[in-house]
This record gives C-alpha cells, structure tokens and sequence, in this order.
DNA sequence: TCCGTCCGTCGAAGCGCTTCGATGATCAGG
DNA sequence: CCTGATCATCGAAGCGCTTCGACGGACGGA
C-alpha cells in the first residue's frame, strides 16, 4: 500500500513474471494472457506503483507532460484564465498527463528550454497576438502544439479560438430582434483594441455587419466614472437608442447604473446584453442575456487537438467555437 | 543553435571533455579548471544544450518540478488563485524550477500518483481546509510540502496564509480613527463562513477584537438585490452606524450604490474598507481604502518555503502574512 | 630527491523503464 | 508425426544523466 520506492522489478517479482511483462500489461503494447494480466493488475494495486516518470520518459521519449503558456500581461481577465487553466487540467488528465504551467514573460527562449530538455511532449499556447514572437520560435522547434487565437501567419499551424465576430452578430441579432432601430456596442478601453486587433475587432465587425440595424461601436475604459460619462455621451448622441451591447466585463455593473440614472428600464424599453462570464450578466438587476467566452470547451478543445497530434493523428489547422446566446 | 537531441556527449565531445566533466561544470558539485569550464559552457552555448529531464531526474532523484494543488470549487476567488498560480511559478522559475499544475479533485489519490511516480519533488495546496482530506495522506506521504491556510492539525506541517485576525483589526481601527462608533462587517455568503471556518472567523475574530467600537458582522450573498436588502437591513437596524468593512469582492459596487441611495456620502460622513483585491476598490467611486490578500506574496513566501525544504534546510512550521491597508 | 597531498579529470556503474529480438510452447495443416 | 505459424513471455540492450572511485600530475615538506 506505501509507494515510495516501488519499482517495476518488484511489480514482477510479485506477480512471479518478468520486468518487461508488466511493462506490457501496463501499456498494452504486447497480447499478454488474461491471467497474467490480472495477476500482474493485482501486483500492481497492492504494492501501489506507479512508473516513474523520468525512466519513463527516458525510454519512452514520451514525458506524459504538456505545457500550458499562460499570458501575464495587465489587464488580461483573470477568471477566465484560470477557468481556463483547470479545464485543460481536468481534461490533460483525462488523457493521463499532466500539465506544467508556464508564463509567457519566458518567451521564445522558455518554449527551446521545455523542448530541448523534453520535459514535456506537447504545447499550449494561450492568448496568441496577432504578432506574436513566440510563433515563429514554434514553427522552428517543431514541437506538437496547439494556439489559443490566431496569429497573423497561422501557416501550418493548429488554432483554436471563440468565433467573436458570430459573437457580435449574435448580439446585434438579439437586439434587433427585440426591435431595437439603434444599437450599440460598448467595447473593452482603447488600449485592448490597440493591443489585439484580431480579438477585438472581429466582435466589432460581426456586430456591425449584422445590417438590419444602425450600429455603432463605442470604446470604453472600466472605472466607474468614465463609464458613467461614456453612457452619457452615448445617450445623448444617439437618443433614438433602445439596444447595447456590452464588451467590458468590469463595467458591466456601472453600465446598468447609469442606464437606470437615465430612466431606461431595462428588459422594457430598453435591452442589454453581454459578452462575457456567467456571474457578471447573473449579479446585475435584472438578469442579462449574455454570450459568454466559453473558456473550459476551449481549453478542452485545443488539449484534445493536442493529444490527437501526440498520437500521429489529424486535426483541422482552424477551429473556431460557435458562441452561445443564454438568456436569463 | 538548434537543440533537438544535443545529449551531453556531444557537448562532452565538442569540449574534448569527459561526459562526466560537463555535468560537474554543470552542477559545480565538483572543482573543475576555469579553462575547461570555459569550453564546456561555450559548448552548451553552441549547441543549445538542455539537459534531459527524465534523464536527470532518473539519476539525480530530483525532478527539478514542483506540483501545485489548486482548489475549483464554487465560489473561489478565480482572479487571487490566477495571482497565486502565476506568482508561485515566477518564483519557481527563480529556483529553476517548473510548475506542474494539478485541480484539488484529484485529491488524496493524486497526491499519492505524483509522490510515487517521483514527477515532482515537492508540493504545495492552496486553499487548505480546516478539515482536509488531503492533510493526511501528505503526511504519510513525508513529501516536502508547504500549504496554504491552516488545517486543524498543521502538527509538524508548514503553512502560510494571510493573518486574517489582523486584516480583521486593521478593517476595525481604520475606522474607528474615523470617528466610527458603530461599525459593521459585511461578510461573505453564509456559504462560505460554513465551509472555511478558520479563513471568515479569523476575520470576525480581529474585527469584533478591536474593543473600541460598537461592531457586529453580517454575512451576505453577493448578487445585487440580496446586496440592496442587506445594506438597508443593517441601516435599519443600526442607525447610528457610520463605518462599514466590506469582505465580499462582488458585492462592493453594490454596496457603494446602496449606500449612495440611502444618503449616504462615503468618505465624508461615512466610511468603506474593502478587503479585497486593488481593483475592486479602485473601480467604485471615491475609490476606497482596502486590505488586500496578496496572493503574489503568499505564492512567493510558499515557493521560498519549500525550496528550502528540497534543500533540506529549516522553515518556520507557520507564517502570517502581514496584512497591509492601501489609502486611496 | 622522494613521498604524501591535493587537484582536475576520466571511466564505469547504475537510476527504472521500454522495446527489440529470441525462445519455448501450442496448434493447425499436410 | 513433422513443419511452419502464432502466441505469450523473457532477457538484454539501451535511453541520457549523475556520481563514485580511481588515477596521473603538480606541488610542498622533509
């Protein structure tokens, strides 16, 4: 029952067989006799081995390890991150790895160390940029890996990402439904466009392109007063305006607050909707519809497109998730 | 420069060394000429040499891995956890030492997989609970590890956690040299006072401690309108209160909105301190004065802590974090 | 000058596993 | 009854590294 120090030998002295048997009984590899097998199994459970890993990975030239690269730039959203990171845990786990956390501060440099001490088989790369250093770094090592958001040279590379612009088409679309003639969308704060034009600017093209309406798009920082001030400006410049839309987990809250200083009711009169995480849309009065950044599936996603690459197998160059509209 | 394959043979050989040679330059564990050194490290340079994990984990006995445990039940503070897990790995890295991340729903039974698989040297669970599954099994176990939070039993353990009594006791005196007589705590859901006992009444313990003032502490959940019923409540009933310490991250742009309906002027006749992250208070309007818990540190501190450990050196069984308040 | 030290380096053993080729045993076909 | 194929199992050879003991050369003391 202990474990500490239980090598293979013991595994087979136990089960009267040799070293190499239980290997085979362990990973399948070879037909071995029912009766063996169990006998091995039993050797197994009661002395509570479990292979070391190094001399696996050693002979083996597989590590059971992928890593997971994680973003540590301000203004990233940390909840989703971490939804993010258990969900390719629970699943790497699922498949029998294990995940070593990375950071991207790293870089290039971090993804040749993990490669060259084959620490670990295989890649995640989460929040890729448009231009993002570490691509090319990638391309060159050869490593199986798998993108979170698409770089601007995708060649040959496994992507996976939100679809955002079905993300801002499905908002806009829910307005209009509701009869909203004016909407608009009130997106994250200038720099976050600045930074990834991809992200962003793909919501901002759905929303606009649904055409039944007439949309507009309004940055907006997430203190409480600049939102108070922007929903001002908004108000007043478009006062036809009965459906928003709002991008900007953080000033969600102060989005509502603001609506109601300006007598909109919302779910009468007036409609709102998010793109962002559950509790956000749940925690205002009232309730809001929102199309939420389904973290877990892709985290889940891209480990399972990475393990179908570990084992020789195919998977699209390009995946992107259909958002899902929930309302409340 | 490339990297794929370079063993320490062929450093070994480019250096016109012995293998044995380069992994004494490597490691320093033995003297060798500053010449030779020299040519070994240009070497490894060249060549883009990184030792192979398995390989040396198989001969050294050390991974060169620390695993974390993190906790993904509800109501977790996601971001802290984020801040926690990107902080312990930038102090790992410090060590030269990778991270592998694991979900407390692998509970006892990972513990016992990654100790006998020798894949990590080391441990460290976050968001240890007064009654933990996983405390005992560690024991048995004898792998170093470092927790965070206190299980009942922390007999020959080492913990780290935040001094919560005293983050209680700043929130207190803060106010008090205000010229709060009343004042009050505003807690987390009852949900969570049920389950992590030490964690919330260490809090209450330190707030209510403070004999200065008239203090009471009520638990309440965190979505705006049990917020708004909660905060009018507690007016009611206290109607000389003046001074409110807020534990609920969620629930302070609530609360800020409550108490501006009910007339109050926050920073004039009345006064918030939020514990929490810096965010939060940062975003209400007037920003507020806050006690964080400041993951970076604790993941620090826990990281330093079990270094130590592998090192086989002493650490302190228990270590509070000072809690320190922000004025804004 | 000779001997004992110490320093820098080497070679070999071994860490625990996987995997390849070999070896009996079993069985069907002629 | 013998041959060739098939099946279950074994033994040995590494995987790339660390570490131990050994060894030659330089150097200081007698």
């Amino acid at each position: 029952m202990a474990g500490r120090g239980v090598t293979i030998a013991d595994v087979a002295a136990r089960a009267g067989v040799a070293a190499s048997t239980v290997s085979y009984v362990l990973s399948g590899k070879r037909s071995i006799s029912p009766e063996t097998a169990d006998r091995v199994m039993a050797a197994v459970a009661d002395l509570g081995y479990h292979p070391h890993a190094g001399a696996r990975s050693l002979a083996s030239r597989r590590a059971g390890v992928v890593a997971m690269m994680l973003p540590l730039r301000d203004g990233m959203h940390l909840p989703v991150l971490m939804q993010f990171a258990s969900g390719a845990v629970t699943e790497a786990r699922r498949h029998d790895q294990d995940v070593l956390l990375m950071t991207a501060d790293e870089g290039p440099a971090g993804l040749a160390r993990v490669a060259a001490s084959a620490i670990v088989d295989g890649l995640i790369l989460m929040d890729v940029e448009v231009r993002d250093p570490r691509v090319e770094t990638l391309r060159r090592l050869g490593l199986p890996s798998v993108l979170i958001g698409f770089p601007a040279d995708a060649e040959g590379l496994t992507c996976v990402d939100l679809d955002f612009e079905a993300a801002g088409r499905v908002c806009a679309r829910y307005l209009v439904e509701r009869g909203c003639g004016d909407i608009a969308l009130l997106g994250a704060s200038e720099a976050v466009y600045a930074r990834r034009t991809g992200f962003a600017e793909r919501v901002r093209e759905g929303f606009l392109g649904q055409g039944a309406a007439r949309a507009e798009v309004w940055p907006c920082p997430d203190d409480a007063v600049s939102v108070q001030r922007t929903v001002k400006e908004l108000l007043t410049s478009k006062p036809e305006l009965t459906g928003l839309a709002v991008h900007n987990e953080p000033a969600v809250g102060h989005v509502m607050h603001a609506l109601a200083d300006a007598g909109k009711r919302v779910g009468e009169d007036f409609h709102v909707v998010v793109i962002g995480p559950d509790e956000v849309a749940e925690r205002t009065h009232p309730q809001l519809p929102s199309v939420l950044v389904p973290a877990e599936t892709l985290a889940e996603t891209a480990v399972r497109h990475l393990m179908r690459k570990l084992d020789g197998l195919e998977v699209p160059d390009s995946t992107l998730i259909e958002p899902q509209l929930t309302l409340r």
